[in-house]
DNA sequence: CCTTGACTTCGAGTCAACTCGAGCGGATAT
DNA sequence: ATATCCGCTCGAGTTGACTCGAAGTCAAGG
């Protein structure tokens, strides 16, 4: 697949795309022999997740050590083994990052009804005011 | 209260809030007679405010667009009315954060859902060591 | 009176994350 | 075989959001 083509699935530029690679948080994608790349479905999916990652606040710094080990999952799909070591490591990565989610979730929450708060007192306002106070500017 | 004291109470530097004011993100601070920033009880909540919004991925020129009519607020404290059109501008801001709000917690749900599953993969593959079958990313 | 320290403005510097243009190469169509 | 597309690399430019240093002002203390 060519990296159009996954610029305009994924909806990022392929600009970014070959930006996301030459800074490491895209593993090196395999090249036709004429330099092209060619980005397998596992590829893509790969990057959908870092776009995930990506919007809910994680920065290519993080996203970038934990994509560091994951070319063990090509050695994977090889039909290798993954070191334990590595296993461990990217598990507390997605721990942590578990974490981060749900404590992310709670401040969401938090702002909602803070933001839903601020709508009922506008509302509560223009109907108050509009009958009381209406002939004010 | 002082820009220190608020710098510490909110956890940004002074900078960050002089930087804020200056590009109209905050409502321009009332000052003492010598020229330094005196900050009502007011002026905090809703610099916390603003803090929360950026924290769920709002960009400044977003609630600076929020800002621009916050100076009604100090109207209204000083018990003036607020323009009907005001009101409503405050208010469809405000709803269409919500609808971002509740998007970003779709969003933030889905992906802790992929975590949660990437994580059960790993322990799988821990336990049983033998899967070069899967296609993980 | 002079120093100290916290405040002021202003402009410049930094960092992350793109975004783009120039110049080149290889495949395909006319 | 020449023109037209893509794609490639490399390096430079842009944007957003700070971050800082320099130079000046003011109030309080020794």
């Amino acid at each position: 697949m060519t990296i159009q083509e996954v610029a305009t699935q994924t909806g990022v530029s392929a600009y970014t795309i070959r930006f996301y690679e030459k800074m490491g948080v895209l593993t090196p994608i395999t090249r036709l022999p004429s330099g092209i790349r060619n980005f397998t479905k596992e590829d893509v999916s790969y990057l959908r997740f870092l776009l995930q990652l990506k919007q809910t606040g994680m920065s290519l710094a993080d996203i970038m050590a934990f994509t560091k080990d994951g070319c063990m999952l090509q050695r994977l799909s090889r039909g290798e083994a993954m070191p334990p070591a590595v296993v461990a490591k990217r598990t507390a990565l997605l721990r942590h990052h578990e974490r981060h989610l749900l404590e992310q979730r709670r401040e969401l929450d938090a702002l909602l009804c803070a933001v839903q708060q601020k709508m009922a007192f506008y509302e509560d306002y223009a109907h108050t005011s509009a009958a009381a106070n209406a002939s004010v500017n």
